[in-house]
Parts: C-alpha cells; sequence; structure tokens
DNA sequence: AAGATATGTCAGCTTTATTGACATAAATTT
DNA sequence: AAATTTATGTCAATAAAGCTGACATATCTT
C-alpha cells in the first residue's frame, strides 16, 4: 500500500514497550475517566438522536433548567463555545418548544431563557439514564467515599482565569 | 426578529424554577462531571492544536502507546469508532512518524502499531498536565477515597454488551 | 478453489464546532 | 443629543471528527 517508494527514508523504530504509570503520570486515573466519560453521555445520545438532537442540545437544555431565567451570554460562558456555534442550537430548541426567551425586566437587551414544561421534561429524561448510573457506580461508597468523588470532580475543574 | 407574524401560536409558558437535585435525578454529580471532563481535555487539546492535530489523534497516540502492539481492530474496538474515521487520523499520525505499522507475526493481515520515540514523547506531554491535574485534584484525598474514585469511574463504565 | 477476515480507500454526508463581518436594539457615557 | 458600548442575532465560509456505503487487496481458513 504505502509500500516505500521513493528514496530509502530512515524511520525510527518502534517502541514495543508499554507505557506504565510512573511517578509522574498516572495514566490509569486518564483512561479511566475517558471510558466512564464516553459512557456517560452515551446514554442521553441515545434518547436525544431520536429527535434528531445532539449533545449541544442537551447540554443546553440541562444549564437553562438548572439556572432559569439565564443570559445567552451566561450560557456562553458556561459552555464555553462561540456564539455561533449556540446560536443553531438554541434557535432549533426555542421552535421546538422547549426553551423560551423573555426580554430581560430591567436591561431589555438580554434575552432570559427558561425552559418550557416539555423542556423540563426533555432535561428530566436525559438525566434519568445518567443519574441511574452514578448510582450503580457509587454502589457501596461510604459517605466518606461519595464526598471525595465529588471533592475530586470538583477539584479537576480549571481555578477561575482572570476575567 | 422572529417577532410572531403568522397566527397567533399558544406557547407554553416559561418556568421560572430551577431544576434541583431530587431522590432519583443527582444533577449535581451530572454537572461536576461535565465541568471536570471539559477542563480535563482542554490541557490536552492546547497543545495538540500548535502541531495541528486534534483530540482524535490523542486518543490514538495513547492507546498505541498503553498497548504497543495492538491492532487496528483493538484500537476501533476501544475508541468505538469506525474504521473510516479512525483511518485518517492514523495516516495522519504514521506519515508525521509518531506511530508504526508492523505487520502481525503470525496473521500478516493485521497491522500492530507502535509507537515511535517522539510518538511516546508526545504521549507523555499530553498526559502530563492532565495528570498533574489530577494529582491537584486529589490533594488531601486519604487513601481510601483515591480507590473510592478509582472505583467510582470504573463504575460508571457499560458493562460488557453481548457481542 | 471458495469464503472469511483485516485492513485500506474512495466519495459523500452530518454535526458541532470555528472565525470574521455586520446588523439591531437598548443602555451608558460624554 | 450624539457617540459609544453592550447583548444579541445572523450571514457566510471553514474545519474537525465523526458517519454510511461500496469496493479493493492481501491473507488466512475451510
Amino acid at each position: 500500500m504505502s509500500r516505500q517508494t521513493g528514496p530509502k527514508v530512515s524511520r525510527p523504530e518502534p517502541l514495543a514497550t508499554p507505557m506504565e504509570d510512573t511517578d509522574i503520570i498516572d495514566f490509569e486515573i486518564i483512561e479511566l475517566f475517558f471510558f466512564a466519560y464516553r459512557d456517560f453521555v452515551s446514554d442521553p445520545d441515545a434518547i436525544l438522536e431520536k429527535s434528531g438532537f445532539g449533545r449541544a442540545h442537551h447540554r443546553v437544555v440541562h444549564f437553562v433548567n438548572r439556572n432559569p431565567g439565564m443570559t445567552v451570554a451566561d450560557l456562553l460562558d458556561t459552555l464555553k463555545i462561540t456564539k455561533q456555534s449556540l446560536a443553531r442550537v438554541l434557535k432549533q430548541l426555542i421552535d421546538s418548544g422547549y426553551i423560551r426567551q423573555v426580554a430581560g425586566p430591567e436591561d431589555r437587551r438580554q434575552r432570559k431563557l427558561y425552559p418550557t414544561k416539555s423542556g423540563r421534561e426533555l432535561a428530566l429524561a436525559l438525566a434519568e439514564p445518567q443519574s441511574r448510573r452514578i448510582e450503580r457506580a457509587f454502589e457501596g461508597a461510604s459517605a466518606e467515599v461519595r464526598e471525595g468523588v465529588k471533592a475530586f470532580l470538583s477539584g479537576m475543574r480549571d481555578r477561575q482565569k482572570a476575567d
């Protein structure tokens, strides 16, 4: 296929030894985290594709339900995506009747976002399998471990970057 | 803008109350997990974009380094993506000298994948900030909590689905 | 010899993101 | 009042990373 035709290039030797955890690198957790998240989002993904929505819609529905009245700017800040990326997704959710916009009572430039009843239901339906998965993962865990997991996940976040 | 022009459609009322944790839904962990993962992958993303690579390249480099000699089929299985999706990314990594293919010694149809020296270095460079983040998140955690976090992450994975 | 398997490749499509440019309405500053 | 800034929306083009379907090749198995 790519059978080395041109002038012979000396290619570096392949390494056969696996990369293991070292003093400085914790590959085990890195990998566990990857698999955990991959499967964690697969539940809602399966539900969403029936409605023609994707992961991006899920995030928007989730946060608007958690913080009704949040503005578009708040949402951009939370999701760390661009305005244009959000726009399409948000428009579809509004057109489908899952989210409503209301002009801000003080600042009328703002568009405050609220879930509708069906938006609330969608958010709950999406969260349910994830929540069951979490409960399963906690099976047999002590209260200390449960709190420890929360602290760990919280500690994985970026510290506030100047703004 | 989208100023309701046509026949008046009665739109559902917006809901103003936030969704809180219930007996059945654990929104807190769902959200912590989202933020944790978002920031966790942002470190390598920043490194990768300098080389013109993306998240997909990272995953391939990681797993080939962890399991040198794995085949293309193994990788497809691990990443749960399609052959065609993998092909483009893998080709770029091979062309750039980070990964080498070697025909299987027993089954010569197989292409066993190995990292080169620079492939190993890339994998380590990508893992390093993630590992520091993990260590930071574990600060002050007891051995029990550390084990509990691993068990939790492991428990979040899908159980084996029949194959 | 026939069929199955592992891989590669071509062509086209979709989703989710990106950037840049510009428009509008409302609030704020001068 | 005029100018500027802010919050939002929108148009156009692009990119990354996935997808499906179809087909080719080499190799192994029966």
